[in-house]
DNA sequence: ATCGGGACCTGCTTGC
DNA sequence: TGCAAGCAGGTCCCGA
């Protein structure tokens, strides 16, 4: 599932295909997600034109005229458009049928959430969320000063929503891997300028992923539908035991705060 | 205030 | 071959 490339990736997919469109109906076919589907969500959506697709953090928000639709895929979840209707499968929880085509949400898993919010920017679990990675907001003194004191591992730090979004566990790795930091290492204890090169390896670890579609694991699909052919390519996720291609060290992996925590012992300080 | 761990789910892979 | 355990891209919430 999704990290914010892939999120952006949808977004970008959906987008042309929703913007401008009125939805006619909306079908739920279960609403038990991470939090229950609202059970006015048909009864806002229908008849409402959907006036632009944005996103904020992993989430992505849909604006109509009255309401705002908040929708994040959590660990399995994808959006699709499909021009003609065709049948549902066993994950497909949710279709926003409209004259064009049906965009529907399959989520295995069933982590994502669907959401309404009159403002979606204000709605409690975005409201306190921290700067884009892109933003000018998230730099190198703003980092510094976040981390200042504070114990907790590096690598937890970069993946706390309230420091900075869109950084999840692939894109962690590969960042700090990239950026010679090992994970487990005290956010306190680095110093100012390799958190500089950080920030710098953050933006360009999304930005190449963003850029090439998303990395495909197992099951990202595009929101063509079509599997993201472009694998990014991982430097550290998902290769322990093999050779480091900074150093030529061994890459290793341990479970930090319940993830998959993959590092160069050698040359990740 | 900060933290670590549990919780929410299904499906695929791995190992006995 | 079959079955159970382990693992997966997220993140909220609770208790220490």
């Amino acid at each position: 599932m999704p990290e914010l490339p892939e999120v952006e990736t949808t977004r970008r997919g959906i987008e042309p295909h929703v913007r401008g469109q009125v939805i006619r109906r909306v079908i739920v076919r279960e609403r038990r997600l991470r939090w229950p589907v609202p059970p006015e969500l048909e009864q806002q959506l229908s008849g409402a034109r959907i006036l632009a697709v944005t996103r904020r953090g992993k989430y992505l928000i849909f604006t109509t005229k009255k309401i705002e639709m908040i929708v994040h895929l959590g660990m399995s979840g994808h959006l699709r458009f499909l021009c003609e209707a065709d049948g549902a499968e066993k994950h497909d929880h949710i279709d926003w049928v409209m004259k064009e085509g049906i965009m529907r949400l399959t989520d295995p898993r069933r982590f994502g959430c669907v959401l309404l919010a009159r403002q979606a920017l204000k709605h409690p679990l975005i409201a306190e969320l921290g700067p884009e990675p892109f933003s000018a907001e998230f730099d190198t003194d703003y980092l510094h000063a976040s981390c200042r004191g504070r114990r907790v591992a590096i690598k937890q730090h970069i993946m706390n929503a309230r420091i900075v979004v869109g950084v999840g566990n692939i894109y962690a790795n590969e960042a700090l891997h990239r950026a010679g930091i090992h994970p487990l290492r005290a956010a306190g204890r680095v110093s100012k300028q390799r958190l500089g090169v950080l920030v710098t390896q953050i933006r360009a670890v999304l930005d190449s992923a963003i850029t090439e579609g998303g990395t495909t694991l197992r099951d990202f699909v595009r929101a063509d539908g079509n599997p993201g052919y472009f694998r990014v390519s991982l430097q550290a996720y998902d290769r322990e035991g093999l050779a480091c291609v900074r150093c030529g060290g061994t890459i290793r992996r341990k479970v930090l705060g319940q993830r998959a925590t993959y590092y160069c012992s050698n040359c990740q300080k």
